[in-house]
DNA sequence: CCCGATTTGTACGTATGTATC
DNA sequence: GGATACATACGTACAAATCGG
């Protein structure tokens, strides 16, 4: 009797959809504060750990914005499913698509004038191991810019 | 004002380093089990949430995988991911800081053509959000070019 | 500058549920 | 069904950050 495809939801999965639909209705403002930990424990009567467990799960998909020693605070402009490099990739795809042609153009170029032939097709090997590579949170990280060097 | 770079480190952060670490060192195979969360309670001294915490942040990271009511494995496939990913940048570092520069401006020029003000004051935002977030193991991912688009 | 109130962060303990063997 | 091991949930206590008096 384990095959059932029911998805037993925990509470705080309960909480955390009660929240985003709570806030997608439009009874928050943007940038408005959620209320303290212990009025949701006793609005929604779990306990704290559910509570905060359900507010991690958005803040991690960017829906709430957490401080501590001031509150949550509802951030409002993420889709739902959607993390913030998805909806980077989707809404700049064709723009990154070319910006990576030209990429690929200039180490090649790169490659042939300053590097011997071996180390080319090393180079070549790690871009094509980092293309299977699963990064972090189910290879999800498709970034083309995160950092300075 | 509160500059200090200093990272507070939990509990939590401190095994997962610390199991990392042993992990790095060879210690375990690749697929092999770790001990389970009464052993590494006892064996790091502290109790289970920590150690939970600990194997959770490794788990999203990659570098774990955890089953319930069989034990959690080690995968260790991402460490050769990161060794690539450094050999790549100390290796080719000028020739990627040249490419970069050429990526910014190529991203300048799309984005002043192609997108509103707003539009790109709000991918400025997701970049910068990227920069403080801290990604999988520690936020060191500089990477340029990590996937297909 | 210190103090206290408020709010989130961390850590522990305990009990129970669920999956695998 | 029993044994093992992770998952969920609650409660408690204290630490740390923020703000206002």
């Amino acid at each position: 009797m384990m095959n059932t495809p029911i998805h037993k939801r925990s509470l705080a999965d309960e909480v955390a959809n009660q929240i985003k639909a709570y806030i997608r209705s439009g009874h928050y403002v943007a940038g408005q504060r959620l209320p303290t930990e212990p009025e949701l424990m006793k609005q929604y009567g779990v306990g704290r750990s559910s509570i905060r467990e359900a507010v991690r799960m958005l803040a991690n998909s960017g829906l709430l914005r957490v401080q501590q020693g001031l509150g949550t605070f509802i951030n409002e402009f993420v889709e739902e499913n959607e993390t913030l490099h998805q909806r980077l990739n989707r809404a700049a795809a064709k723009d990154i698509d070319e910006v990576r042609q030209l990429l690929e153009v200039k180490i090649a170029q790169k490659a042939a004038l300053n590097r011997t032939p071996k180390q080319l097709e090393e180079i070549e090997g790690f871009l094509n191991e980092r293309l299977q590579a699963p990064g972090c949170s189910a290879g999800e990280d498709r970034s083309v810019y995160s950092g300075r060097y």
